[in-house]
DNA sequence: CCAAAAATGGACAGAATGTCCGAAAAAGGA
DNA sequence: TCCTTTTTCGGACATTCTGTCCATTTTTGG
């Protein structure tokens, strides 16, 4: 962006908080945490975080949107080409999960239960605009009493986001690949097991 | 409970404490009410209140185990025979839903998007409970590759609470019949509409 | 080596928390 | 109704955290 080259002690200064914050999430838990504690974990005065960020809302903010800015690029970046894996639905899910596994402390910071609501809520609004893309076509058609499509793109994200968390949670134990193609079966397929057509 | 008579100016403070703290929610959002702002509200002095609770967390926590004994006193009460509707699958998502609109204005406090996460977690604990007891019995065979049933549980209750909370933050407009059938929809049949499974 | 920029620590006012106490008010039993 | 018990009240208090400001020291990059 606007940061073409940065003095070094800030960038050091900034680094260094952001991380003190992501520690301390899965230390203590993200309400718990006072200006004060970020600041003796990174050894950095107080008043030069106030320099820099207005408030321990602000830190978290920011750190935020900078790696989702990160996974965005990484997205465009490997995007299928289009008309590629067209019919591959829920295409999102797999990079998002491996993003996670590669960013594994951070992700259980922002997205872990201990991390208290407002990234999560950033990266649902993300998701959110993912799934709702996907899913625009099938929606105009059939007038009748049709799912509307704000309540799919509800269900969807909110189960996603719902996996996401429990998987970051417990650590991650099963891999991304495992993690996508359990949700898109769910997603596609329902949860009935394929056996349990009996009735 | 132990409280078999309870003195009048109890129950009227904390009765008043309560329903301040509710309307406090949907007016600012939780995070930021003060104790001054709830007893202010409530017209109660702030010594009382801390007499009777020891923090706003507190006083939320025992507002919500209230209502939830209230509404699996519900749940008990207009419980389907055993065996009458057996194979109606999710069976917690109508009566839910229904108590949720009888309780608006409370739900928009508890589970609503201002609410803060804290009774969101108890009400998923609870939801999760059903879940997992009536997805309990088609787990245990098929050894092979099988979705774990912890990843169902995760995956439905996500749904669901995503939904809860989407219809409560609109107004809950849309009535508690066709949310409960749109939701047992999506969770059994996949978010396919039925036309496209043209490929 | 030097001027500019950043970091530091300490002081400060303001807000909110949680505790304590004496005095006023209300409740409920006799 | 009266009297004792319990609750409520309001104010004072110590504590913690916030956010701002400034004078001083340290680091950076040219």
């Amino acid at each position: 962006m606007a940061d073409k080259v940065m003095d070094r002690r800030i960038a050091r200064t900034r680094g260094t908080l952001q991380r003190a914050l992501s520690s301390l999430i899965l230390t203590k838990g993200y309400d718990a945490i006072t200006v004060d504690d970020i600041c003796e974990t990174a050894n950095v005065g107080r008043s030069t975080f106030y320099s820099h960020f207005t408030s321990k809302d602000d830190l978290k903010r920011r750190g935020l949107d900078e790696h989702l800015r990160e996974l965005l690029a990484d997205r465009r970046r490997n995007a299928p080409a289009p008309g590629d894996l067209k019919d591959r639905h829920l295409a999102f899910s797999l990079p998002l999960f491996e993003h996670a596994r590669d960013h594994l402390d951070l992700y259980r910071a922002l997205a872990g239960s201990r991390g208290g609501g407002v990234s999560l809520g950033a990266i649902r609004q993300i998701v959110s605009d993912l799934v709702r893309e996907e899913i625009a076509d099938n929606a105009d058609r059939n007038p009748g009493d049709v799912i509307p499509r704000d309540v799919v793109v509800t269900y969807v994200v909110g189960a996603y986001m719902a996996l996401l968390t429990w998987w970051l949670d417990g650590g991650a134990k099963l891999p991304p690949q495992r993690m996508d193609g359990m949700f898109r079966q769910l997603a596609t397929e329902g949860i009935m097991p394929p056996d349990s057509e009996e009735r």
